[in-house]
DNA sequence: AATGCGGGGAC
DNA sequence: GTCCCAGCATT
């Protein structure tokens, strides 16, 4: 197509929305949005963004902190390895890398966390590298316009796209054409009711003129969600604590904390209860201590039905249930008051927002 | 080549 | 309910 680039880079020019990462090129600050907004929309991480920037300066600020402290600001936002991979990638730069960020895609591209996109879109945002960003906005776009049905989830999809947009793009000015594309994905081209009427593209947008907007892009992998019961125990001793470990194996929430959990093979009852978690470990100050050795006084459930929390591939049931204790007897337990510096998963922090421990301390 | 990994918003 | 979001790492 004539002057694909020009056309486009002049859209964005007049109709690109202000991005607080826009209008600067300073490499921290584009690699922290970069890697806030993976899989994630501008509206849920923007205000992430400016947590972190205001907690961490410069990306010395960010290697000095503590993990916990990253995945704290972190939490509610998910896909918490990109924490992980943030801190590390932090502390890579700032004490082996001589505090300079890498300037080139290659380079950039060593770094944690950070795969051909995220390389890509540094390069050209902060260093005039011409390599060209293919993200879901990007597939969307070029497979509309160009009419391209390879599945977007195969390798030969991710080869073709990538060399369709590096063929594509503006040498001169890679910057605007990166941003420009995924602006035009974002806003214009939507995955649903994309804007066509008054596309700058429709007359030759192929997908537009054979009626095949809806059909495009093509996917062939199909995500099956597994249910999965959480039971969480909310222990609440008379000194005002509970039991709270970081979830350290494989699996969801990795580094996150969360109470001790019985995970059930379907929804637990009342009546099911005690006989389900009497052989349960829970984490003591020196040695596991087993539920059924517990001073329990009172088992109360808090809802009948299970919160439902929904993720890509997990639906998780989920009850809490909070379990009166004359004392700690050996385990290792944390002050609700201090609950508020962990980094819980959202269906905890939700949970926890509506509940008042002290309604629960026994008194006298 | 497949799978796992969060949470939220649009429809 | 379904789909997808400025993807990446692991197997």
């Amino acid at each position: 197509m004539l002057n694909f680039s020009n056309k486009l880079i002049n859209w964005y020019l007049q109709n690109k929305r202000e991005l607080p990462w826009r209008q600067i090129n300073d490499p921290y600050r584009i690699w922290l949005s970069e890697i806030i907004l993976q899989q994630t929309r501008v509206e849920q991480g923007t205000p992430y963004y400016f947590k972190f920037t205001e907690a961490f300066s410069d990306i010395k600020a960010l290697a000095d902190a503590h993990e916990d402290e990253v995945l704290k600001l972190w939490q509610g936002l998910g896909y918490y390895s990109r924490a992980r991979n943030l801190h590390a990638t932090a502390k890579k730069v700032a004490y082996e890398l001589d505090g300079k960020f890498p300037d080139t895609y290659s380079e950039i591209k060593k770094l944690k966390g950070v795969g051909d996109y995220t390389a890509s879109a540094i390069a050209s945002i902060c260093f005039d590298e011409a390599t060209a960003v293919v993200d879901g906005n990007v597939y969307r776009v070029l497979s509309r316009i160009f009419g391209i049905d390879t599945p977007i989830d195969s390798t030969p999809g991710k080869k073709e796209f990538k060399a369709l947009a590096q063929n594509l793009i503006d040498a001169d000015d890679a910057a605007n054409f990166n941003q420009a594309i995924m602006e035009f994905g974002a806003t214009q081209c939507k995955p649903k009711n994309p804007y066509c009427l008054h596309c700058p593209f429709n007359e030759d947008c192929v997908a537009f003129q054979h009626g095949k907007i809806d059909k495009l892009p093509v996917k062939k992998g199909k995500i099956k969600v597994k249910n999965r019961f959480f039971n969480y125990l909310l222990f609440i001793t008379t000194e005002g604590e509970t039991v709270l470990n970081q979830r350290e194996d494989k699996g969801i929430w990795r580094g996150l904390f969360d109470f001790p959990l019985l995970e059930t093979e379907a929804d637990l009852t009342k009546e099911n209860f005690r006989d389900s978690v009497k052989d349960l470990k829970i984490t003591g100050e020196t040695k596991p201590v087993v539920f059924a050795e517990l001073p329990v006084i009172d088992i109360i459930l808090q809802q009948q039905d299970p919160i439902i929390h929904k993720l890509s591939h997990q639906k998780l049931h989920v009850k809490f249930w909070v379990i009166k204790l004359k004392n700690k007897s050996g385990l290792k337990t944390v002050s609700f008051d201090d609950f508020e510096n962990y980094a819980v998963p959202r269906v905890i922090d939700r949970f926890m927002e509506g509940f008042d421990y002290k309604c629960f301390v026994s008194v006298g």
